[in-house]
RNA sequence: GCAGCUGUAGCUCAGUUGGUUAGAGCACCAGAUUGUGGAUCUGGGGGUCCCCCGUUCGAGCCGGGGCAGCUGUACCA
């Protein structure tokens, strides 16, 4: 048997659970900062509480790993945090106090193409106001979202918060002509061809909103099929950004024209324009920009979505892609579903595994795993119960350390210690038994003796990098050796 | 799903018009150094040339089919 991983999976190695365990202390203070509180929901659900979607006999998993219970019932792995978290609210709706407000983090998966950043398992860390109408949560969700990405290191300037209004949408497909059930599949399609702005551009989507685009490899993918004065209408829309967000919300007003549902809209972003700048988040942290849509079909008012700057290259210098490292909106009808009554909510979620990635090709994540153990070398194996017993020692006084517990000599012993980076080495052989002490070798400074300078310095290092001490120093030996590196 | 490209050692890749026993660098292991890592030198282990079928005296190379990977695109409740 070959020993493979399926796609879009990753095993991980200290360094990357060291960074992932600092990136998710930096977001969980910045959320209980906020007020939200931690709650947790299982990995596996009823398939029918995460969506809409139901498995065919014949491709059960599309989108979804789902599988069957001995009671034929599907369930399937969650494939977001917020379509659980409705369904947790929902369960305990009357004993929970309203507004609620949550956060929680986990592992996530879709059965998908994975591609840079975006992956098969992705952890995900969201917070949620479920039972707040206001726009006001929306705008304190938008601002979280702002100071989060610059807890887990992203500098100010180098992201920027998008808000829009899915209301606005709404106008200005009905003022074309697209509004009615029947003509749901279109919106949606126009829906997805806006979303692809940032992907392919305003020509891209122009095409997309009409016959059709070709893409680079000589694929087709048919398009909405809007006559020209509707496209016109649809791209004034994406492209109604302004300096101001006071002018960009005139804009919108213009385009929308009389559509009830698009002027409400424009109304919620005027009152989140002002909520943000009363805070002080207007410098360029959030702002109103209609090209953000989102691709769900699920928000109903305000969208919000973080985006990278910066621009990242891979190894071969060719730009990547990681698109949004955060995402969320207003969800009114989500918890309805399992309620039969209204109940508003709106929050985010954060790309812990796509964040990462970003800022792992960025530079901006220390790869290096930490130092390693102190090594006690075997060097007489039938001495293994003393050296043991230096290791205990060791331990009782809260040092890492660990015998040599594989086959190889003294060399082989020396080379494991290099390549797990520990800081100094315990050597005990028959001359320093006989005297009842031990050496302790630093690697860090004997890796430096190579590159000394001249003789008088390479002399002083060399007589520091290896300590002779009695048996009963060792400890205070190695602390002194460890607090040299600390 | 669709389209394009690519499959040769653990990794990155060479491999001539089809011609004997398929190579290099890195990594790994051992030795040079009865007890001292990262440097240097020497040696060593490692291959179903993705799989199957075909053409041929002969296929890593040519043809057909499959599989896998990458990129783009679609889908992503």
């Amino acid at each position: 048997m070959k020993a493979r991983l399926p796609r879009g999976l990753a095993d991980r190695g200290p360094a990357d659970i060291a960074a992932t365990e600092r990136m998710l202390a930096a977001i969980r203070d910045t959320f209980e900062l906020y007020g939200f509180e931690a709650v947790e929901t299982p990995f596996i659900e009823y398939t029918e509480a995460l969506g809409k979607f139901l498995p065919d006999q014949d491709r059960p998993n599309e989108g979804v790993f789902s599988f069957q219970d001995d009671d034929d019932q599907w369930l399937s792995l969650r494939y977001d945090l917020t379509a659980p978290l409705a369904r947790s609210v929902a369960e305990r709706f009357d004993s929970l106090s309203k507004p609620y407000r949550s956060y929680r983090c986990g592992w996530v998966f879709r059965n998908e193409k994975p591609g840079p950043g975006r992956f098969r398992q992705f952890m995900q860390f969201d917070a949620d106001t479920v039972g707040a109408p206001t726009v006001a949560a929306d705008a304190e969700a938008a601002m979280l979202m702002a100071d989060t990405l610059e807890k887990v290191g992203v500098p100010r300037g180098q992201y920027v918060v998008k808000v829009n209004n899915r209301k606005v949408l709404d106008g200005v497909l009905e003022a074309i002509g697209l509004a009615g059930d029947e003509n749901a599949g279109r919106r949606l399609t126009v829906l997805r061809a806006i979303d692809k702005l940032d992907k392919v551009g305003p020509q891209g989507v122009r095409d997309l909103l009409g016959p059709g685009r070709m893409d680079p490899s000589g694929d087709f993918t048919k398009g909405a099929g809007l006559p020209e004065d509707a496209i016109a209408r649809v791209l004034a829309f994406t492209e109604a950004k302004r300096e101001t967000a006071c002018a960009t919300i005139a804009a919108l007003g213009d385009v929308v024209g009389g559509s009830a549902r698009g002027t409400e809209g424009v109304s919620e972003l005027g009152q989140i324009a002002e909520l943000v700048a009363a805070a002080g988040y207007a410098d360029g942290r959030v702002v109103i920009d209609p090209s953000v849509v989102r691709g769900l079909e699920y928000y109903t008012g305000p969208v919000y979505e973080g985006e990278l700057t910066f621009e990242v290259k891979d190894e071969d210098g060719r730009p990547v892609r990681f698109g949004s490292v955060a995402g969320g909106g207003r969800y009114d009808g989500l918890v309805a579903r399992f309620r039969g009554e209204p109940v508003p909510a709106t929050g985010f979620s954060i790309g812990v595994s796509r964040l990462l990635a970003a800022l792992k090709a960025l530079g901006q994540v220390n790869e290096q795993s930490g130092r390693g153990p102190v090594v006690v070398l075997v060097m007489d194996p039938d001495q293994t119960a003393h050296y043991q017993r230096l290791v205990a020692g060791l331990r009782q006084e809260g040092i890492r350390a660990e015998l040599y517990l594989g086959a190889g000599k003294m060399n082989a012993q020396m080379k494991y210690a290099d390549k797990r980076g520990s800081v100094c080495v315990v050597i005990q052989g028959s001359n320093e038994r006989e005297k009842g002490t031990v050496q302790i070798k630093d690697l860090v400074l004997g890796a430096k003796l190579a590159s000394a300078p001249d003789r008088e310095t390479y002399l002083a290092m060399q007589a520091e990098a290896q300590i002779e001490v009695p048996e009963a120093e060792l400890v205070a030996g190695v602390r002194r050796v460890l607090a040299r590196h600390a």
